[in-house]
DNA sequence: CTGACTGCAAAAGCTTTGCAGAGCC
DNA sequence: GGCTCTGCAAAGCTTTTGCAGTCAG
């Protein structure tokens, strides 16, 4: 199947990717883009998330939690995971270039690339923690139990 | 609540995974588990993984394909995903055990354990590719570009 | 004009959960 | 007896997909 250049909603879910510093969901996307279109669908944001990542224009993240995350910025990088409000962002951390070459000296077969997702809980919530004991809008529970509120 | 320390389906399923070289999904168990208790349920296997999660006692892994492999290994190690079978294996890679202090010192917050996943094509399915072009049982489809070989 | 793209809605996974009964201590 | 645990089935979520109409090139 040929892929155009653009189309209005593509260009306007990369521009959205682009300027967000956070790494969300395909439905935090689609929120924030019925604001300017209110008829896009969910279903054209996943489509082009998926053929942007297909294309490598970005990033997929896979995290605890269930729900993929996008990241407009594909040059190799890591990132953290807040296990409490469950925000991801990236993490200024020299990678190792040389991981991949190392894992592939294991013999395993070809390494094309790697993942690197930290865990934790991030300085304003704990901040917040501290603070009032109970700020966060949501509580991510590594394994499976998390309670949110609207 | 409460915790028993055993129940025959907890026990079946924990030497299940510890008796892999793999690391299965809860559907694989599930199968598995079925011939000697055909009486039990999916339920009830996610219900234990969870719960063995949350005790430290096996470990989920998180990786392309949107379903949950789960470890008896609940060591520091990392993971090789091949592409083309699915399979996820354990990597012989000595990580590095200051990665979590190299990533707390960015002072993103409390760092407190990661993930490292390594994508490629395991050597067997490289192997099988050369012979045949096609013995591969599954197909797992990264990010678009599958068909391409190194 | 052509066929890629979209909105809509339905369907398809995977995982969780409510409930009544069974089983362990 | 009192809980926990289980099987079953239904529900919940995220993501994909079929279709007919729309739009980009």
């Amino acid at each position: 199947m040929k892929i155009r250049k653009h189309s209005r909603q593509r260009d306007a879910i990369l521009k959205n990717l682009s300027s967000r510093l956070d790494h969300p969901t395909a439905d935090m996307i689609y929120r924030e883009l019925r604001e300017e279109y209110p008829r896009i669908s969910l279903g054209t944001v996943y489509r082009n998330l998926n053929l942007l990542a297909e294309l490598g224009q970005i990033r997929k993240i896979h995290c605890e939690g269930g729900t993929e995350h996008y990241d407009y910025d594909t040059s190799d990088h890591c990132h953290f995971v807040c296990k409490h409000c469950g925000g991801v962002v990236d993490l200024p951390l020299e990678t190792d270039h040389q991981l991949n070459a190392l894992a592939a000296e294991t013999g395993i077969g070809s390494v094309e690339c790697h993942a690197l997702v930290f865990y934790g809980i991030c300085s304003s919530c704990q901040a917040a923690a501290k603070g009032t004991g109970s700020r966060e809008r949501r509580f991510l529970n590594m394994s499976g139990n998390e309670t949110k509120n609207t």
